[in-house]
DNA sequence: CACGAGACCTGTTCGC
DNA sequence: TGCGAACAGGTCTCGT
């Protein structure tokens, strides 16, 4: 399901709730039900029982796409991948069928950690660095510029679309903003990263920029039964769009693979280089 | 260092 | 209709 939008849209809920669901900031985990043990990444289900029974949620953020919330004394860190989702359910609302963490909260209110593939994980650590200290930038932040990019992609000799999805190079994209931010900047994915000029650097920063804050916009992109709420897929130029139209210039968009992932293009706007 | 394959999981859709 | 293959928003590990 998520990539950064979606993350931040999740995080958003969850800091400021939405009409079914109440804000969590405040609320103290007054018991956990672990119904799949491998959700936990760190540490072993006992002790991560034990350790965050009875602290308060202080504080919500995100980086890259973990959800990061700051308790008493240590940090829960929610990495969401392929299928995950995080929400409050309130006490009419009916348990699921991939309730695989539950934290009970005050009030019968519970944070639910969803997940059908049971990709997703959970770090409760003193040290939020300890997961998250490798990320690379955040698109969306300061210090991620025209020329902090280029100096990036000089700095490895590697086929664009693989580096984008690199959490390490940057932080939060995902397979469809990194089709679509390539084909809003007109590159072909399997361009070598060293070979791009300033230019091109500029325009492949300001088409990440633009796809992730217009998809905030839209809080997000559901493409699965799984994720409520975003309708960004609308807006989406090639990102499971085959055979459709380039919105630029009418070609159909193909699909090839790169990197064993399904990767959309418009065979005339992005040549390689 | 860069890259491809396989693993981890379940559910839906596609093709015959 | 049925059934296996292919595919899905992610990341890790291993071998070359």
């Amino acid at each position: 399901m998520p990539e950064l939008p979606e993350v931040e849209t999740v995080c958003r809920y969850l800091r400021e709730g939405r009409p079914d669901q109440p804000p969590v900031i405040g609320r103290t985990i007054r018991n956990v039900e672990i119904n799949w043990e491998r959700s936990i990444a760190f540490p072993d289900a006992d002790i991560f029982r034990r350790k965050i029974v009875g602290q308060k949620i202080s504080q919500i953020g995100r980086r890259g796409k973990y959800l990061i919330l700051k308790l008493d004394s240590d940090t829960l860190l929610v990495h969401l991948r392929m299928s995950g989702d995080l929400y409050v359910r309130q006490p009419h609302m009916p348990d699921g069928p991939y309730d695989r963490v539950v934290f009970l909260l005050d009030q019968e209110l519970k944070l639910v950690f969803e997940d059908s593939r049971k990709f997703g994980r959970i770090w409760l650590v003193d040290n939020p660095a300890e997961v998250v200290g490798n990320l690379g930038p955040e698109p969306l932040g300061e210090e991620f510029t025209p020329s902090s990019l280029y100096t990036l992609l000089q700095s490895r000799h590697r086929q664009l679309k693989p580096l984008l999805l690199d959490q390490s190079f940057i932080a939060g994209l995902g397979n469809i903003y990194t089709d679509e931010a390539l084909h809003a900047a007109r590159l072909h994915p399997l361009t070598l990263s060293d070979t791009l000029r300033p230019e091109d650097a500029e325009r492949l920063w300001a088409a990440i920029r633009q796809a992730l804050q217009a998809a905030i916009r839209r809080n997000g992109t559901s493409i699965d039964w799984i994720y409520r709420g975003g309708d960004y897929q609308k807006y989406l130029r090639v990102y499971q769009r085959t055979g459709d139209p380039c919105p630029n210039c009418g070609t159909p968009i193909e699909r090839i693979v790169v990197g064993q992932r399904g990767t959309h293009i418009c065979p005339t706007c992005q040549k390689l280089l």
